[in-house]
RNA sequence: GGGCCAUUAGCUCAGCAGGUUAGAGCGCAGUCCUGAUAAGACUGAGGUCCCUGGUUCGAGUCCAGGAUGGCCCA
C-alpha cells in the first residue's frame, strides 16, 4: 500500500484511457499525498489546457463576468492574499460548471504612493525636492521595475492555490493603453461638467512640500506637544454690534489659538450659536466678549473682578464685523472670495471689500480657550468649510515651504514677512503685545502631527486640488447600490458602505506625486484656461498643431508628458500640463474600461463583461476599490457613457485574517504566517477548505496553521479514505462502472442517495446565495455521515464477494458499488469549486480515465442537479432515528459495562409515534447489528413501566396564556404519577384535557416517557426514543462472545503477518480451556467466514513450521492461533 | 469622536421567527471498537452565553447604555 502514491503518480502520466494493468482504477493509498497529488494535477491542467478550455468550451453568449481587483506585486503575498484569491476562485469555477462562460482576466495595480515610498527608500531619497533633483524620469523607471518585483512569487502562489486567472493577459495600470482609457474617463466626466479644481485642506509637510495621506498622518502623531497658545483681541465695529451693545468705548472679541502664524490669514471669528456669550466690562472704556462659562478661566489673573454687563446667545453676534490684526492685502497678499468651490480675487472695483465677520459654527466647543475661534480658511478643514459656507474671505499668507509671503518692502509689511512660520510665532506675539492686542500667553499641551519622514511639524493647508463631483450623483450612487448591488455580508452594503455613500463628498482625485496616471489637464500660461485631453491622438494632434512636431507618447508618464505643450483652446497661448497625477484608486476604479483599452479597442469585450457579476476583496476596500469602481461607473453613467450605473452586481467583502490572539498580522509584531509553510504542510485543498468552512466570509477570522491541518485531517482525510476504500475493493472485485437503469433497492443505498440529492439542493442554493460557508458545512456533515455510517454499515457488502463469492450477495454488493460510485463522483463535482485538486483526482480516476464520453476534467463537467424523486425525507428521518437508537444503545452498554463484542439477547425500543415504530420495524436488522443483539422489539407504549413527565408546550401556550403560564407549569410539574400517566395517554389518543381550568390540546403538551430500568437491563433515552438492553446472559451468548474475541485475535494476527485483506488462510487453533475450545468449535463456521479461512483445524496438533502464530488470551483463557496464506 | 462587525467551553466556531436541560469539532480524562480510516463510538470534566439595565409569562437570542477587540473614517 505504501507504494501506491508513487504508482499513482506515474500511472497518470499515461493519459490513454485504460491502463495496462487489470485493475479498473488507479490504486489509491490510504494517505492523501497532497504535495504529489497537487503537482500531478497541475501538470494535467497545464498539459491539457483545462483552464482555457473551461472558459472557451462554454457558450460565448452566456457570460458570467468576474473582475479581478488588482493586487500590487511590490510585496510578497501573505495569507490574507491567499484568502481573497481562494474566494475569488470559487464562484467562477462554480458558474463554469453551471454552464456559464467565465473569462478571468488578471491584473496588476502598479501606481501610487506605496510604490514611490519603496523606491525612495531604495534610492535613499527622503523628500520631493530630493526626488526632483534625482530626476523624475529615472525615479519613475525604478518605480516601474519595482512594481513587478514579486510578480513571480504572486504567480506561484496563485497557481499553487489553484486560483484560475489568466495572467498571460493581465492588465497593468501603468501601460499606455490603460492610461489612455483613464484619460477617456477624465475627458468624459470633464465634458459633462463633473470635474473641477478647488482647494482642500490637507496635512502638508512644508519641508517635503507634499501632502500626507491619512495613514501617513497617523504614523506621525505626537502626544504631549507643548505649544504657545495666545488669547488675542479683535476689535468689533461698534455700529455692527447688536443695538444694545453699542457704546462709546471699545468692544473686543477674545479669540484663542495655538498657531499665531495663522493670524495674518484671519478672515472670521466663529461662535457657537447655541452658547451664551458674556460682555465683560474691564475698564470704563473697554469691553470684552467671550463665552460666559469661560469668563473665569480666560480672565484669571488679568481682570480681578470681571463685570458682566450683558449675556447674549452666540447667534446674536453673527454678521458683526471687526478689524483684523493684520491687513495682508497691504503687503501683497490678496484676499479672495468663494464662488462655490472656486476662489475669485477681491477687487475694489467689483465692490469686494476685504472685511471680516463673525459666523456661527457647531464645532466651537467650550472645553478650552474663549469659546471664540479664529478662522483662517487657508488653514484647517473646519475653517475652510466655514469660510465657504459663511462667505468669509480667503487669504493665503504662507507658501508651500512654510514661509510668510508678501512684499517685505511694502510700507505696511510686518517684520516677519519672509520668515518660517514657527519663527514668525514669537515675532507676531511680540508685535501684538506691543499693540495691546495680546491678552495672554499660555503653554498648551496637545497632540500634533509631524511628518513621519522628516519630523517637521505639519501644516493643515488649503491647496488646489482636482475633484470629481461625485456628490452631485449621491442619489444615483446610493440608489444603485441599494437596488442593484448584492452585498455579502449584507450589512456592509447597507451599513458601512451605504453610510459612506450617503455622506459622499467630492472625490479629490489629484496627487502632487510622480508615479501615477498624469492628469490630462493642460492649463494656459497666459489666460489660465484649462482643457482636458481625452486621447493620445488628440494630444498628439494638438501638440503638433501648436509646435509643429509630433510628441513621443510611447510612455505617457511624467516627466515626458509634462514637456508637451499644446495650444490654449481659448486664447491660443501655450498650455502646459498641470503637475498632478491621479489618485491610484482612480486607476483601480477604471479597470472595467481600461483593462480593455476601452473605448479605443475591444468594445465588444467591454459590452459583454460590464458590469461584473462578481467581485471579491477584503472589507478595507469599502472606500478603496469597491468605491472607486462604483463611483466611476455611476459618474460615467451620469455622463451617458456607459449603460449601467454599477460595475458589479455581487460582491463578497471578506473579513480580515488575524493571528490566533485576534491581533492583526503585521511584520513588526512578527505574527505573520507564511502561506508557503501552510501549503507545504497541509496542502492547497486543505487551506482552501479551511477558508470556506471555518467562518462566514465576512467575519474576521483567527488563523493558525493548526486549524488548517485540522481541516485536512478531519474532512479531506475522511473523504480520501472513503475514496481509497472504494477503489481498493472495486479493484479487488474487478468492478466496472456501467450505466444500468434502476434505483437501488437496498434501503441504506436509497438513504445515502436521498441525503446526497438533498445535499445537492442545499449546496446549490448556498452557492447561488454566495454563501460558501453553509455549502461547505453541509458537505462536511454529509461526508461524515457517508464515512461513519454509510461506508461502515456497507463494509460487509463490499467484502461479500471477496469472501464467499456467494451469488445471493451479488445484488446487494453491486448496489453498494453503484451507490458509492455515484456518491463519490457527485461529491467530486460538488467539491470541485472548493477543493479542485482532490475533486479532480477522484473525477479522473473514477470516470474520466475510463469513459471517453465523460468530461476530461471535473472542471469541465456539469454541476449536478438534485433529483427530487430520489429524495425521501421520511427515510432520512427514519435513519436518523436508527442512529439515535444505536447511539443510545451504545451508551446503555457502556453504562452497564458490557463490551460491544459480547452479543446480547434483545433490545427494546420505545418510540412516540407510529411512523417511528414503523421505522424501527423496518430497520431492525440495522439496529441489531449496530448493537450486537439478537432481537429488536418495540416496547409496549402502554406498559406500566413507563413514567410520564408532562411539560407545557411554551410555543403554543406562551402567547395564549401569558402571565398564567408559570402556574400551569408548576401544576403539570407536580402531577402525581398516575394522573400524569392518565393525561399522557389521553393526550396521545388525541383528547383535549383540562388542567387548572385551562383547555389543553394534545399539541399543547410535551410528553416524556421515562422507561424504568427493569432488572438485568441497561437503558438510555432522549426526547425521541428510549432504548433498553437485555443484559441477561445465556451460555450460547457467552460462547458466541468468546468466539468473537477469537475472531478479533485472528484478525490481529492476519494484520501482523502482513496478509492482504482478501488473502484466504488456513487456520489452526488450540486451547486447553474447555469452555473456550467448545466455543471455538461451536462457532467454527462463523470464525472461518469472518477470517477468510478456507480450512480450519481445532485439533491442537503440532504447528507446521512457517505458520504465523500467536498465543492469545480470551477471558483469562489461553488459545494458540496459527495461520498461513491458503 | 462617528460608522460597521465581533464577543458563547482551554482553542476554532454553531445556535437567534424569544421557549423548557446552550451545542459541534479540536484539546483533556476514562472506557470501548476497528482488515477503508493518521479514523470512529460512548462517557466525563470544562460555560457569569462580555457587562449593566429594560421589554416579556419567558432573553445567549429583542431594545438601550457600556466594555474589549477588529476594520473604516474623523
Amino acid at each position: 500500500m505504501a507504494d501506491t502514491a508513487a504508482e499513482a503518480a506515474t500511472s497518470n502520466h499515461d493519459s490513454s484511457t485504460s491502463s495496462a494493468t487489470d485493475q479498473t482504477f488507479r490504486p489509491v493509498g490510504s494517505l492523501m499525498p497532497h504535495g504529489e497529488l497537487e503537482a500531478r494535477i497541475r501538470d494535467f491542467w497545464r498539459e491539457r489546457d483545462i483552464f482555457r478550455r473551461s472558459v472557451e468550451e462554454r457558450p460565448a453568449d452566456d457570460v458570467y463576468s468576474f473582475y479581478e481587483g488588482p493586487p500590487t506585486a511590490n510585496g510578497t503575498p501573505g495569507v490574507h492574499h491567499v484568502l481573497s484569491r481562494v474566494f475569488k476562485d470559487l464562484f467562477p469555477r462554480y458558474q463554469t460548471m453551471r454552464g456559464k462562460r467565465v473569462p478571468r482576466k488578471g491584473g496588476w495595480d502598479t501606481h501610487g504612493l506605496p510604490v514611490e515610498i519603496e523606491v525612495e527608500k531604495m534610492l535613499g531619497l527622503d523628500s520631493k525636492p530630493a526626488i526632483e533633483e534625482y530626476g523624475i524620469a529615472e525615479f519613475n523607471r525604478h518605480c516601474r521595475e519595482s512594481v513587478m518585483e514579486y510578480v513571480e512569487q504572486w504567480e506561484d502562489m496563485t497557481e499553487r492555490v489553484a486560483f484560475w486567472i489568466d495572467m498571460s493577459d493581465a492588465y497593468r495600470t501603468y501601460t499606455a493603453e490603460y492610461v489612455e482609457s483613464c484619460w477617456w474617463i477624465f475627458k468624459t466626466l470633464w465634458d459633462a461638467g463633473l470635474i473641477y479644481e478647488a482647494r482642500r485642506t490637507t496635512p502638508h509637510c512644508p519641508r517635503c512640500e507634499s501632502s500626507l495621506s491619512s495613514h501617513e498622518l497617523s504614523q506621525g502623531m505626537q502626544d504631549g506637544v507643548r505649544d504657545q497658545a495666545v488669547t488675542v483681541r479683535f476689535r468689533a465695529h461698534n455700529d455692527s454690534l447688536p443695538r444694545q451693545l453699542r457704546w462709546d468705548g471699545s468692544t473686543d472679541f477674545l479669540a484663542w489659538t495655538t498657531t499665531p502664524w495663522t493670524l495674518p490669514a484671519n478672515s472670521g471669528l466663529a461662535l457657537n450659536g447655541n452658547e451664551t456669550y458674556a460682555v465683560v466690562e474691564i475698564s470704563p472704556t473697554e469691553r470684552l466678549i467671550l463665552a460666559q462659562q469661560l469668563v473665569g478661566a480666560s480672565l484669571e489673573g488679568i481682570v480681578e473682578t470681571p463685570t458682566i454687563v450683558a449675556s447674549l446667545p452666540g447667534s446674536d453676534f453673527v454678521g458683526v464685523s471687526y478689524d483684523g490684526l493684520y491687513e495682508p492685502d497691504q503687503w501683497g497678499v490678496p484676499a479672495y472670495r468663494f464662488d462655490g468651490a472656486r476662489l475669485v480675487e477681491c477687487r475694489e472695483e467689483d465692490g469686494d471689500l476685504p472685511t471680516r465677520k463673525v459666523a456661527a459654527a457647531d464645532f466651537v466647543e467650550m472645553e478650552s480657550g474663549t469659546g471664540i475661534v479664529h478662522i483662517a480658511p487657508a488653514f484647517g478643514e473646519d475653517d475652510y468649510l466655514l469660510g465657504r459656507e459663511a462667505g468669509l474671505l480667503f487669504r493665503q499668507p504662507v507658501d508651500l515651504s512654510g514661509h510668510i509671503v508678501g512684499d517685505p518692502d511694502a510700507p505696511e509689511a510686518p517684520a516677519f514677512v519672509g520668515t518660517w512660520v514657527k519663527d514668525a510665532d514669537p515675532m507676531i506675539m511680540d508685535d501684538l503685545e506691543s499693540r495691546g492686542l495680546l491678552l495672554r500667553k499660555d503653554i498648551y499641551e496637545h497632540t500634533y502631527p509631524y511628518c513621519w519622514r522628516c519630523d517637521t511639524p505639519l501644516l493643515y493647508y488649503a491647496k488646489p486640488s482636482w475633484y470629481i463631483a461625485t456628490s452631485q450623483a449621491k442619489d444615483l450612487l446610493t440608489q444603485s447600490n441599494t437596488e442593484l448591488i448584492h452585498w455579502h455580508p449584507e450589512h456592509t452594503g447597507t451599513g458601512r458602505y451605504g453610510d459612506w455613500l450617503a455622506n459622499n463628498v467630492d472625490w479629490a482625485v489629484s496627487r502632487e506625486r510622480y508615479w501615477g496616471t498624469p492628469l490630462p489637464f493642460w492649463r494656459c500660461d497666459a489666460c489660465g484656461d484649462v482643457s482636458c485631453v481625452g486621447s493620445f491622438e488628440e494630444l498628439s494632434r494638438r501638440a503638433e498643431e501648436f509646435s509643429g512636431t509630433k510628441p513621443d507618447l510611447s510612455d505617457p508618464h511624467r516627466p515626458a508628458v509634462d514637456d508637451i505643450e499644446i495650444g490654449c483652446g481659448s486664447c491660443g497661448g501655450a498650455a502646459r500640463r498641470v503637475p498632478e497625477v491621479a489618485d491610484a484608486w482612480f486607476d483601480s476604479g477604471a479597470m472595467p474600461y481600461a483593462q480593455w483599452h476601452y473605448p479605443f479597442e475591444n468594445r465588444d469585450r467591454f459590452d459583454e463583461r460590464f458590469p461584473a457579476d462578481f467581485i471579491c476583496e477584503a472589507v478595507d476596500q469599502t472606500r478603496g476599490w469597491f468605491y472607486s469602481l462604483h463611483a466611476e461607473a455611476a459618474m460615467l453613467h451620469r455622463a451617458e457613457a456607459v449603460p449601467e450605473p454599477i460595475s458589479f452586481r455581487n460582491v463578497i467583502s471578506l473579513g480580515h485574517i488575524l493571528d490566533e490572539a485576534g491581533e492583526k498580522m503585521s511584520k513588526s509584531k512578527g505574527n505573520v504566517v507564511d502561506p508557503w509553510e501552510v501549503l507545504d504542510e497541509s496542502g492547497a485543498d486543505a487551506l482552501r477548505w479551511y477558508c470556506y468552512v471555518a467562518s462566514p466570509a465576512g467575519n474576521p477570522r483567527r488563523f493558525s496553521p493548526r486549524l488548517v491541518s485540522e481541516a485536512q485531517r478531519r474532512f479531506l482525510h475522511t473523504l480520501w479514505n472513503t475514496y481509497s476504500f472504494f477503489v481498493t475493493y472495486a479493484n479487488i472485485d474487478g468492478w466496472q462502472p456501467a450505466t444500468r437503469e434502476g434505483a437501488p433497492t437496498v434501503e441504506l443505498d436509497r438513504w445515502i442517495l436521498s441525503e446526497l440529492h438533498s445535499l445537492i439542493g442545499r449546496v446549490t442554493k448556498a452557492l447561488d446565495d454566495y454563501d460558501p460557508t453553509t455549502a461547505a458545512r453541509e458537505i462536511d456533515a454529509f461526508v461524515d455521515a457517508l464515512s461513519n455510517w454509510y461506508v461502515r454499515r456497507s463494509r460487509r457488502r463490499f467484502w461479500s464477494s471477496a469472501r464467499s463469492g456467494a451469488s445471493a450477495d451479488l445484488g446487494a454488493k453491486e448496489s453498494a458499488y453503484r451507490t458509492l460510485y455515484e456518491v463519490l463522483t457527485t461529491l467530486a463535482r460538488l467539491l470541485a469549486p472548493m477543493t479542485p485538486y482532490l475533486s479532480e483526482d477522484i473525477w479522473r480516476n473514477l470516470i474520466a480515465e475510463l469513459d471517453a464520453e465523460a468530461a476530461e476534467s471535473v472542471h469541465l463537467a456539469q454541476w449536478p442537479v438534485a433529483d427530487a424523486s430520489l429524495i425521501d425525507e421520511s427515510l432520512n428521518q427514519d435513519m436518523q432515528l436508527v442512529q439515535r437508537v444505536a447511539s443510545l444503545g451504545r451508551s446503555a452498554r457502556s453504562a452497564a459495562g458490557l463490551k460491544v463484542r459480547q452479543p446480547l439477547a434483545a433490545v427494546s425500543v420505545a418510540v412516540r409515534s407510529a411512523r417511528d415504530a414503523d421505522a424501527v420495524e423496518r430497520l431492525r436488522e440495522t439496529i441489531a447489528e449496530e448493537l450486537n443483539v439478537k432481537s429488536v422489539t418495540l416496547a409496549d407504549a402502554a406498559s406500566d413501566s413507563r413514567r410520564y413527565t408532562i411539560k407545557p408546550n411554551l410555543r403554543t401556550l406562551g402567547p395564549r396564556l401569558g402571565p398564567q403560564l408559570p402556574a400551569l407549569r408548576a401544576a403539570l410539574n407536580d402531577l402525581p404519577p398516575d394522573l400524569a400517566s392518565h393525561i399522557a395517554q389521553a393526550a396521545e389518543s388525541g383528547q383535549t384535557i383540562e388542567v387548572e381550568g385551562v383547555e389543553l390540546e394534545p399539541a399543547d403538551l410535551l410528553i416524556e416517557a421515562d422507561t424504568e430500568a427493569a432488572d438485568s437491563a441497561a437503558s438510555a433515552e432522549d426526547e425521541r426514543c428510549a432504548v433498553q438492553l437485555s443484559t441477561a446472559m445465556t451460555a450460547e451468548l457467552i460462547a458466541e462472545g468468546k468466539a468473537r474475541e477469537v475472531i478479533n485475535r485472528i484478525q490481529g494476527l492476519r494484520r501482523d503477518s502482513g496478509l492482504d485483506p482478501d488473502d484466504r488462510i488456513s487456520l489452526r487453533m488450540a486451547s486447553g480451556d474447555r469452555e473456550l475450545a467448545s466455543a471455538v468449535s461451536e462457532f467454527e463456521s462463523l470464525i472461518a467466514a469472518e477470517t477468510l479461512a478456507t480450512s480450519v483445524s481445532v485439533d491442537g496438533a503440532d504447528l507446521p513450521q512457517g505458520m504465523h502464530h500467536t498465543e492469545a488470551e480470551v477471558d483469562g483463557a489461553a488459545i494458540v492461533l496459527a495461520l498461513e496464506r491458503a
